[in-house]
DNA sequence: AAATAATGTTAGTTTTGTATAATATTTAAT
DNA sequence: ATTAAATATTATACAAAACTAACATTATTT
């Protein structure tokens, strides 16, 4: 039985809300997919019947081994046709997350996976967040916010959190791009703005952004 | 107002069941799309709404001018992401059809009009159908079936009218691609199946197939 | 500990697109 | 010309996925 559309934004949802403790909350799903909780509250006694989590009256959602699995699959498909459309169709990163929700929900797995070989099985998306295997199963990366960095740091941009038009044109104006150098010159005490070295210029970056950017190292 | 994704299957039906009147009846919708009449009936009373089609009741459906251009947009994403497929993803013709059945579905315009770009505006689609321009126009190809050829008559196979699997796979056996030449050796009376020389040698179709082969001079 | 706020649940509606059953009209057949 | 068959229509119902309104539980304040 394939999954509907809906089911596959409510796993995307969970992916992208989940902790360590492998739960969610009706009211964070109602927020994050902008629903009212009834409706989330609905459809997760269906995710139950289906065991993709584990339900019971005001406790927090439980998600399951398959429910994740199910869940990363979905994010799959996403990434993988983000890294298609830049790669093989010249798009900006700030103009794929709009195509992509939709393309994600083709069902044909040939279809991704003549996809994954044309890319030759790329590990990160445009964003710099990682694609899930056929399993399910990704990367971890040790990476942490900008905006948790120190004055003096070292880091390179590896990943956004955030994939928005209106962000990452904000970067592009910047010249941000991954896997550019910064290095942290100063940390404003007021705004929490951040003012960093990107080859020979300074650029300042508000909190609002640099929460929004994950670096390494 | 978007369209949603079952009016655009109405719509792909209407412009495969028109006919030179601009008509189409409610039970050739029913069959086609495999849904109930009084499904279909509902549907055109909403399209009528829309003035994609002239609606009086026990009458045959008139399809306007807005309508058909409606449609043809639809069956241009279609035709689009079938060549856009074959043309850069690798794909079989016979394996395109359900795959672009999914893709033809997104919204965004800039998608196809990438895929345009990159196909550099092709006119035909991988079965030999045209692609309408954006404007809804098409080509019009002056074909006939094969099944309608007589002995001696030598032709060019330029479009197949159906593209589902089972019959392109019966092609693909038999070597019979878009643009092969083909004499009609005979046609043999009790069942019409038609025997073709091709190349070196000689094939023999059955009326069925013969019936879904369009043909040039 | 009681009051308030936040979160979760239940019940009942709405919309979209489907279905069935019953009826009406048109077309074809005898 | 009447009957039978095919096609079309209406009314009603159902499923999915959303909503509102009312109520219940849990968490947070004071």
């Amino acid at each position: 039985m394939r999954n509907t559309l809906t089911e596959e934004n409510y796993l995307k949802a969970i992916f992208h809300l989940i902790n360590d403790e492998h739960t969610v909350t009706i009211n964070e799903l109602s927020k994050f997919l902008k629903v009212k909780m009834p409706s989330v509250n609905n459809m997760m006694k269906k995710f139950a019947e289906k065991k993709w989590v584990i339900y019971e009256t005001y406790k927090p959602l439980v998600i399951t081994g398959k429910g994740m699995k199910e869940a990363a699959l979905v994010v799959r498909k996403h990434r993988l046709t983000e890294m298609f459309l830049v790669e093989k169709m010249n798009f900006g990163w700030e103009n794929v997350h709009e195509i992509a929700e939709q393309l994600e929900h083709v069902h044909s797995t040939l279809f991704f996976e003549k996809m994954d070989e044309i890319l030759n099985f790329p590990k990160f998306d445009p964003h710099g967040e990682p694609i899930p295997d056929k399993e399910g199963n990704i990367i971890a990366q040790d990476l942490k916010k900008l905006s948790s960095c120190k004055v003096g740091d070292i880091v390179i941009f590896k990943a956004v959190t955030y994939s928005e038009q209106d962000f990452l044109r904000y970067l592009n104006e910047r010249k941000l791009n991954l896997e550019s150098t910064l290095k942290i010159i100063k940390v404003e005490n007021f705004d929490l703005s951040v003012k960093v070295r990107l080859g020979t210029k300074n650029v300042i970056l508000s909190s609002n952004a640099a929460d929004k950017m994950l670096v390494k190292e």
